[in-house]
DNA sequence: ATGACTGCAAAGCCTTTGCACGCAA
DNA sequence: TTGCGTGCAAAGGCTTTGCAGTCAT
């Protein structure tokens, strides 16, 4: 139940490769780390997850890593917060969710609705742009705020 | 029809009044310009905005006007793009619509769907937050690109 | 008259870019 | 061997902060 036989990771290292890149170090720890992530990080805390891990990367190659997971369509970027970007796995199969961001202390919890996806769809289909993702996002007061 | 009897700029300046604020040439200025726009602008384009119109206002107080507004429940701030954040008037009646991003030319177009929203409503009454708002953004091409 | 508001410039923060070195293929 | 990938440091862009002068009350 833990691990599936086709991983996000699996997936990414085939499009990476599909795509004529090759796996170097930094990209390689990007994917292995945000593949036991279930809601986003930012580069910042991806880069001290890796250190305490006892893994080194340069700042400018997540960056970088990041960029181009998003480009293949591997990861979704969420400006939940004034300045920073998160990042998170698409699965493959198009299952996602949504987040609730409490304003007071930045906590992010994720959350799902069917309905909710049913309606965006429709949205999509009727407007006259060629829709690559969409992005809920609802802000409040978490109870311990 | 163009102008209603309760606008949105006169519950900002009643809202600030109560709120122990003074009427500031800046504060009326980025007040008075938001008044007129039906989407979101950001703070470089409310400079020019002003500055076009013959009103000289410092960058920074567009930024810290911007910030009292959103505190007080007036605008709904949006990360639609990188780096930078767009400000809307929030309706006094609840009122209010969504935004679909170009990702090649930043191009945004609002929406609005009923559907949508008692999807969303759905979901905020059943979280453990006190939710204050939401924020949908669809991702794509537009038609141009 | 008083202190909230404003504007300028400097500083801060996240992110991107330039460049030389190292490693995957 | 080749040139893509990486890391460091510098540069960039948006936003915030410090401070002195100005204006609303």
């Amino acid at each position: 139940m833990a691990t599936e036989n086709l991983s996000w990771s699996d997936h990414a290292l085939t499009t990476l490769e599909r795509a004529g890149h090759r796996k170097g170090g930094a990209r390689l720890a990007v994917i292995g780390l945000l593949e036991t992530q279930s809601c986003a990080l930012n580069a910042l805390e991806i880069e001290e997850g890796l250190k305490s891990s006892g893994v080194k990367v340069g700042r400018a190659s997540i960056y970088r890593a990041l960029e181009q997971l998003e480009e293949l369509g591997l990861l979704r970027r969420l400006d939940v917060s004034k300045g920073t970007a998160s990042y998170e796995r698409i699965d493959p199969e198009g299952h996602h969710h949504h987040h609730i961001v409490c304003d007071e202390c930045g906590k992010v919890v994720p959350f799902e609705d069917p309905k909710l996806e049913l309606a965006i769809s429709a949205v999509e289909r009727s407007s006259d742009f060629d829709i690559s993702g969409h992005e809920v996002i609802l802000r409040g007061q978490c109870a311990n705020c």
